[in-house]
Order: structure tokens, then C-alpha cells, then sequence
RNA sequence: GCGCCCGUAGCUCAGUUGGAUAGAGCGUUGGCCUCCGAAGCCAAAGGCCGCAGGUUCGAUUCCUGCCGGGCGCACCA
């Protein structure tokens, strides 16, 4: 049982001793300052208002009614009307052993058991590579997949690759022209075609591996096969660099095969229709959007155009709502803000197909700003100029690029500074917590060495750690698992970043002043043990973030 | 013009769904390696939390207006 609902259950115990009424929830917060106790509530100021009592008052029959539990050294009262709590330095010690017994494991909890989600991200357009938001994207999503996994939730991570519509044929188009180029034909590539170089290294590979210019063949038949090909070999690589970054996708999803094959859209727009949901007009099949006020959106949508073609959006309505909503609970969206028109639209779709509001979700990944020397690196697909995702792999490593975009809020846009993460990679926050790790790893190296035992960790006797930065560090370890909880529930990975940090910042002081290798075997066996304990929930934290826990450094 | 997001230390950003004396990294200044890893530690300087009102015991957090920045407003995707 977590510390909070113990504590909970401590003032609901107290509060019934009272014959006070329960608040609906009673939040813990841990305080800034050490004098505020090691847990604090404000709950007798929001009940004050129900149970017309003033909070001081209900605070103080509180705290004298609260039961004895081995956890708590005392309740204070304090301020206009927190409950502080203190927690016994020995029942702290001995925690440590349920943290080590717990092992990888520390940290799970069943907040989301039983939930089915289905959380998409990157889903970069299948016409070029993967350039540097995508990474943002991809570090946010597999962290949040981590997250809501360790909550017990079942998560599939899904990446939808769009190779249907106007996209896929100014793709096919370029891609012919840089295919006859190669062949010694004069080509111009298409209006709103794709100039990058990319095409051109992959019509040399075309042609290496025997293909055909397709003379001859009519053109729906030729944008089809140079389409498929360019398409099949840009997901090719697109998956690779995400593996790379240790990225890996329960789905793969096609909007052609998944949903234009199956004619979703069609059978979509019949649903609408039938439920009265939408209107002709002007010879176009529309989506009383607007008519939906809880969703936000202020004008009505397109489903079919007067051509008889579905609109992009019906597409993606027909996908969410038979595809992504079959078999799940919760659907969640990592989107770019470039997309962020489409959500008000999608919101009313789904409500008005029945689905809860709260089971739709998207979260708008903001713009990555690249710096190089302090200069704003431009970036254009148009023009074929941007920043790949492979180039910022290269130059700052995988850990650090994830650790860098997780410390950031997803929805705040977040400047990068090339020249400085690469020059001055050793400063980036993301080592000083793995070297603490790599500290804690060469300590039990050293002990090895000199042929010191190391104990089994869950059964040392805590007791000599008594230390005020030892019982600090003890303490933080014992938020992990509210921390994680937390973090999952609001889809916020980047706290688990920070949170690292903060347990870092309080061990390397920790370790500068006290020893772990030393005579007085008790207390050396006990400090082994918060160490390792040190060492597990780092590593089960940067685990949460995808990012390495080496071994040394 | 309408809608969404964002204005916090010189820079980049946190601030735990309204809490007590606003934090970190980088940068700046000054100290610390005969002692388990100096990718570390200790200390200093740095703030009308964009501005003005409102809500209440209490506001960086919620509401309104203004200023400043980003993005979106197609029978494109």
C-alpha cells in the first residue's frame, strides 16, 4: 500500500473518531520546506466549508485523534490549517528493504490496471525522413507509453503512416522524376513535389536493384508503383532510426490499406447520415460540427467533397472511430501544432459517434527550435532543407536527445542548441544522474575487489542510517512510486526528468561526506543497501525515459 | 478578425490539478582531488513570476481585459 493512502486512512480514522464528515479526497503534497514535516494536507481548509467548522479547529481534532502507525513520528498543526506530518526515521530505514526486495519492480502500481490505450505518435508523412520534432515526439510517446504501462494499463503504440491522397502522389510524382533523371532522361520534378536529396540516393538504389522506368504503363498504374516503392523504403528508414533510438511500435498502421481498402470512410459517412449528424450542401456531404458547443469547434466539416471524394478528415474519423476505438478504452494523439486545427473537429466526431469525451486525447508536442552557434537553424521541407533526426542521434547520442526533450514540458516549444549539447555534452543534466548510477556501480566494483561480501540487500539491518542526508535520501526514494503515478495520470513523463535530477542533486552530497566502504561493518552494510536502493530506482527511472543506466562512464 | 498554446534569474526551462520563505541546469565569481569516480562537492551573485483588475483564508497557478511571441483557421493532407 502506498504511504499516502496509508496516511489517508490515518485521517479518516481520526476524522470518524471526530464525528467529522470525510472530504472527497484527501491530496498529500510533500512540502518545500524540511520544518512543514515530510508530508503535508490542506484538506482541513477544504472541508472547513462542508463541515462549517474553522480549519484550525478541525486540524487540531484531527492530529489528536490520529491513530498510532509505525510510519508516523508525530502530526503537527500548522499555518491556517495544514496537517504536517512526520515520518520515524527507523520505519524510513527499514523501508529500504521493501524498495530492494521490490527491485525493477519498484514503482509499479495498478492506477490504470486493466485500462486498453491506444497512443499514437510521430507518424511522420512516409515522403521524407525523420527530422528533429520527430525525435521530440517519439522521446514524449515512448515515455508515456513506459509510464501508463508501469500503471498496469495496456498500451499499443501505434504510428499511422499516411501513404493515401495528395501527399503520396507529389511522392510518387517526385520520385519518377529523379528515377529518369538517374536513367539519363531530363525530368523536372512536380509542382509541390519533394526536392530533397534523399529521392535522388533512392532512384540510384532503384535502378541498382534492376528496377524499371515503367514506359509505356498509364500513369495511375505508374504513380502506384513508384509511390509503393518510395513509400516502402522511407518507413524502411524511418523505422530503423527510430529502433536506434530504442523505439519500437506495437502497430504499424496504413491509412491506404487499413482504411481506404476497406472503404471505412464510406461506410463512416453512412453512420452520419443515419444518425442525422450531417447535411448536402452545395453538392458536399457535411458534419454539424459546430452544433457540438463541448467540443469547441466554430464552423461545420467537410465528410465528402462535391467530386464524390472523401475529405481527409472523414478518412481519419472512419480510422478512430472503427479501428483505433475497436478493442480500447482511451485513445491518445501526439500531435505537431501544425495539426492542432484538426482537433476540435475530430473532438466533435467522436462525441457525436458516442464515444466519452474523456476517451479521446490529444496532446499537441510543441516545435523544436534548432540553434547552431546561438543562430537559428531554418527549416523548410519544401526546399528540401531541414535538420534529420539521424544528424542529432549523431551528434548529442540517444540518451542525452531523449533526456533533453523529456525534461521539457510536451507542449512547451523548447529550443535546442546543437553546438552547445555537442560541445558541452559532459554539462548536460542527463549524465549527472547516470553518473550517479555509475558511482553507486563502482562502489559495490570496489568492494569486490577488495573481497568484501556484499550482504543480501533485504535483509541488512537499516538501523545505523541515521544521518539527516541519509534519512533525506530515504525519503525521496519513498516518493518514487506517488511520483510515477503522478506522472502517468497527468501524461507528464518529463516529472520523472526532473524527479531524477532532485534524487541525484541529494546522493552526490551524500556520497562526497559520507563513506560506504569502512570498517564498522554495520554500517557499511547499511549504507550498501541505501546505495543500491539509490541504484534501482535511478535505473528504474531512466528506464521509464528510455534512456541507458551505464555501468561507468 | 476568430480560436488554441506560451510570457518565471543573463540564457534554456521546472514549479507537484489554489498552499507556507519561487527552484534547477547552463553561464558568471570564489574555494575543494595523499580519502569508495572532480561527468563531482561547497559558497556567492542573479526575480514587481509580462501588465492591470477580480475570485478567497491564500494566486506563478483560476477568471476578465490589455501588451508581447508561436501556431492554426480549405470541398489540402
Amino acid at each position: 500500500m502506498r504511504l499516502t493512502d496509508r496516511l489517508t486512512d490515518g485521517v479518516r480514522t481520526a476524522l470518524a473518531k471526530a464525528g467529522l464528515p470525510e472530504p472527497a479526497e484527501c491530496a498529500w503534497e510533500v512540502p518545500r520546506q524540511a520544518e512543514h514535516g515530510d508530508y503535508a494536507t490542506n484538506f482541513p481548509m477544504v472541508l472547513a466549508r462542508i463541515a462549517k467548522r474553522a480549519p484550525r479547529q478541525i486540524a487540531d481534532l484531527v492530529a489528536k485523534h490520529f491513530p498510532p502507525m509505525p510510519e508516523v513520528e508525530r502530526v503537527e498543526v500548522a499555518g491556517p490549517g495544514f496537517l504536517n506530518v512526520f515520518l520515524t526515521p527507523a520505519w524510513c530505514a527499514s523501508a529500504l528493504s521493501e524498495i530492494l526486495a521490490a527491485g525493477a519492480a519498484y514503482g509499479r502500481g495498478e492506477s490504470q490496471a486493466g485500462r486498453r490505450i491506444r497512443l499514437e505518435f510521430v507518424s511522420a508523412n512516409p515522403t521524407g525522413p525523420l527530422v528533429i520534432v520527430n525525435a521530440r515526439a517519439a522521446a514524449v510517446g515512448d515515455a508515456l507509453a513506459r509510464l501508463l504501462r508501469t500503471q498496469g494499463a495496456h498500451v499499443a503504440t501505434e504510428f499511422y503512416v499516411n501513404d493515401a491522397g495528395n501527399q503520396f502522389e507529389a511522392l510518387a510524382r517526385s520520385f519518377e522524376a529523379r528515377v529518369r533523371q538517374e536513367f539519363g532522361e531530363s525530368a523536372a520534378l512536380p509542382e509541390n513535389g519533394y526536392p530533397g536529396e534523399y529521392l535522388v540516393d533512392l532512384a540510384k538504389a532503384y535502378r541498382h536493384e534492376g528496377g524499371r522506368l515503367m514506359n509505356g504503363a498509364p500513369e495511375r498504374e505508374r504513380i502506384e508503383h513508384f509511390g509503393r516503392y518510395a513509400v516502402a523504403r522511407m518507413v524502411e528508414a524511418q523505422r530503423r532510426i527510430l529502433r536506434e533510438y530504442g523505439v519500437e511500435f506495437d502497430v504499424w498502421s496504413s491509412e491506404q490499406r487499413d482504411v481506404r481498402d476497406k472503404r471505412l470512410s464510406e461506410k463512416v459517412l453512412e453512420e452520419f447520415a443515419s444518425r442525422g449528424l450531417s447535411y448536402e450542401q452545395d453538392g458536399a456531404l457535411w458534419f454539424r460540427s459546430s452544433e457540438r458547443d463541448e467540443a469547441g469547434d466554430d464552423k461545420d466539416r467537410v465528410l465528402r467533397r462535391s467530386n464524390g471524394e472523401p475529405t481527409y478528415f472523414a478518412v481519419d474519423v472512419a480510422y478512430h472511430h472503427y479501428l483505433k476505438f475497436a478493442n480500447t478504452d482511451r485513445v491518445i494523439n501526439l500531435l505537431g501544432p501544425d495539426h492542432h486545427g484538426l482537433v476540435a473537429p475530430m473532438r466533435a466526431a467522436m462525441q457525436a459517434l458516442g464515444h466519452p469525451p474523456e476517451a479521446f486525447e490529444v496532446l499537441l508536442v510543441q516545435l523544436v527550435t534548432l540553434l547552431r552557434d546561438g543562430q537559428p537553424v531554418r527549416m523548410s521541407k519544401r526546399r528540401g532543407e531541414f535538420v534529420l533526426m539521424e544528424e542529432l542521434l549523431e551528434e548529442v547520442g540517444r540518451d542525452a536527445a531523449r533526456f533533453t526533450f523529456l525534461t521539457r514540458r510536451h507542449d512547451s516549444p523548447l529550443e535546442f542548441d546543437l553546438a552547445v549539447a555537442t560541445r558541452q555534452s559532459n554539462e548536460n543534466p542527463v549524465y549527472y544522474v547516470q553518473y550517479a548510477h555509475a558511482r553507486i556501480r563502482s562502489i559495490f566494483r570496489q568492494a569486490a575487489e577488495q573481497g568484501i561480501a556484499v550482504p543480501n540487500l533485504p535483509d541488512v539491518d537499516t538501523s545505523p542510517l541515521v544521518e539527516p542526508a541519509e534519512l533525506a535520501l530515504i525519503k525521496l526514494l519513498l516518493q518514487f512510486p506517488e511520483l510515477v503515478n503522478g506522472a502517468a495520470r497527468a501524461l507528464e513523463p518529463h516529472r520523472v526528468a526532473y524527479w531524477l535530477q532532485q534524487l541525484a542533486a541529494e546522493f552526490h552530497p551524500w556520497y562526497k561526506t559520507h563513506r560506504v566502504i569502512q570498517d564498522d561493518a554495520r554500517l557499511m552494510r547499511a549504507r550498501m543497501a541505501l546505495c543500491a536502493a539509490v541504484d534501482t530506482v535511478i535505473r528504474n527511472g531512466l528506464e521509464l525515459l528510455g534512456v541507458s543506466a551505464p555501468e561507468s562512464m
